[in-house]
RNA sequence: GUGGGAGUAGCUCAAUUGGUUAGAGCGCUUGGCUGUGGCCCAGGAGGUUGCGGGUUCAAGUCCCGUCUCUCACCCCA
């Protein structure tokens, strides 16, 4: 059996070295406009403890199934399928840890780690690194991938730095060249206390808003078949599908209407009891401030209110937000958030630990910039290579290479073939603009050729270096 | 995790209702020609048709399993 058969793990892949060029090229331009914005490199483990991806106390859901769990070692694991079998099997578990599924949660640990050297002060920290879910594989859709966080801890402001994360967001993908990207935010809280306000009991609400969620991509035929097949009673559901009615057609997948959030509690007085119009009150003022302070800062942004907007991730408490591209061909987000000030407290941190963050999808962007344009990504300085031909050989070669190598300058070594066109054209396909092809003696010069002029050059070592350090 | 579609040479694809030794272009390679750019001529290598079973006189083709990709769910970046 050849175990060296087949690829990678599924919904995981090799990276060859022009797509880990571009890799590196991504990450750079991410961060240098992170950077621009304050937030400092992080890093932390590709693995956490069990109790810190599943939230200490909480038994973990829907998380849980994505999560890659790491068997124990040695002992451990031994003594811990024994008491399984003999014992309470909930007590034990033959795992303790397990890979992060997103960066939010390593950073909440982070921060409760070290928050006595952070001292309570505003921190603001971006993180880009792999996160593995065992999801099924699919376009756009890997078991490992990397993610682009900017986070800022100590957050206490209703919109300021919600504003700047999508400032610096949008910045990101302006240099990318991204503009057709748009923000659609809300407030986890609105649809639960409306629905709630409705009479819809708690552990239906989420529910209620995963199928409501579906509205841009189905017929509202299958909506309101999927309403009904909760199980709710007739009156709720004919409640929700008149809210549908009500607040759908301005939820246009154009984006040409959006509704404010004033005429979200306008529209929806009805569904609404005196508590949980109290309540929703300052959450839609909230989104008011948001949406009209990154309006004035960039008037360009297109940032929208979306009452019907959900996130699963149960950590966000207030404001979420989830970034997508206007082109129909991309049906996935790019990106998403939200704010989660509980979260720290959670795993151990202090109390009084307010955070909101955003996240850029490494594996899409790329992806999306890979097929709209081939070459954004690729520009390269020019590269220089040694022929080793009959008439330059290996004896004369690399002692070349390394003196142009003491000048900076990044130098390979090719062996030419015996067609010279298909000698050059091998060189072009890796990059190279400079060929060193001849050594002449008394005076010592060297042949260069110019592979995108198609001419040649007799140049001194020290001409040699001045034009390839000029060279654009 | 559930359900559909796909998988043939390094790449892009052929191969009649199951029927000889699975082909072509590009690429690679050897020699010739040319002698500082992709030409031309003559040859060559490269495939357990994703992998493993089954049906059949006969399987790339039909059936089952499995892996990977893909689409829709689920969920999300």
């Amino acid at each position: 059996m050849n175990v060296l058969q087949g690829g990678p793990p599924r919904g995981m892949r090799d990276w060859g070295p022009t797509e880990s060029r571009l890799r590196m090229q991504l990450i750079q331009k991410i961060s240098e406009s992170y950077q621009l914005y304050g937030f400092s490199p992080i890093d932390t483990p590709a693995m956490e403890t069990l109790d810190v991806l599943m939230g200490k106390n909480k038994g973990g859901d829907e998380n849980e199934k994505l999560m890659f769990k790491i068997l124990k070692r040695g002992q451990a694991l031994k003594t811990s399928l024994h008491d399984e079998a003999t014992q309470e099997p909930e007590v034990t578990s033959e795992s303790d840890l397990g890979l992060r599924y997103d960066l939010t949660v390593p950073l909440a640990r982070f921060i409760s780690t070290h928050f006595s050297e952070l001292q309570g002060h505003v921190f603001r920290c971006y993180h880009i690194g792999p996160v593995w879910r065992a999801d099924r594989p699919q376009r756009g859709r890997f078991r490992e991938f990397y993610q682009c966080d900017i986070d800022v801890i100590w957050a206490h402001h209703d919109w300021m730095y919600e504003v700047e994360l999508f400032l610096a967001t949008s910045r990101v993908l302006k240099a990318l060249q991204l503009n057709d990207f748009y923000i659609r935010l809300s407030d986890k809280r609105i649809l639960s206390l409306l629905f709630t306000g409705m009479g819809i009991l708690p552990q239906d609400v989420s529910k209620v808003s995963i199928v409501i969620d579906k509205i841009r991509k189905k017929k509202f035929d299958e909506i309101i078949r999927e309403i009904e097949s909760i199980g709710l009673h007739q009156e709720l559901n004919q409640k929700i599908i008149d809210f549908l009615k009500k607040n759908s057609s301005y939820m246009d997948p154009s984006m040409k209407y959006f509704m404010t959030p004033s005429d979200f509690l306008k529209f929806n007085q009805d569904y609404l009891t005196q508590a949980a119009r109290q309540s929703l009150e300052p959450i839609l003022h909230a989104m008011q401030s948001i949406l009209e302070n990154a309006k004035s800062l960039d008037p360009s942004l297109p940032i929208f209110f979306d009452p019907i907007l959900v996130r699963g991730l149960d950590y966000y408490t207030g404001p979420i937000f989830e970034i997508g591209l206007k082109d129909s061909g991309y049906s996935f987000s790019i990106g998403g958030g939200g704010r989660y000030d509980s979260l720290i407290q959670t795993l151990g941190g202090p109390a009084d630990t307010a955070a909101v963050g955003l996240s850029l999808g490494f594996e899409r962007l790329l992806m999306i910039l890979l097929e709209r344009n081939k070459d954004f990504l690729s520009a390269q300085g020019p590269q220089v290579g040694i022929l080793l031909s009959p008439k330059l050989t290996e004896g004369m070669g690399i002692p070349l290479a390394e003196q142009i190598r003491n000048q900076g300058i990044p130098v390979s070594i090719y062996v030419s073939k015996k067609d010279f066109g298909k000698t050059m054209k091998m060189l072009e396909a890796a990059s190279m603009q400079w060929i060193v092809m001849e050594q002449h003696e008394a005076p010592r010069s060297y042949t260069i050729r110019n592979l995108f002029e198609r001419q040649n050059y007799q140049w001194s070592f020290d001409e040699l270096i001045q034009h390839l350090k000029m060279n654009p």
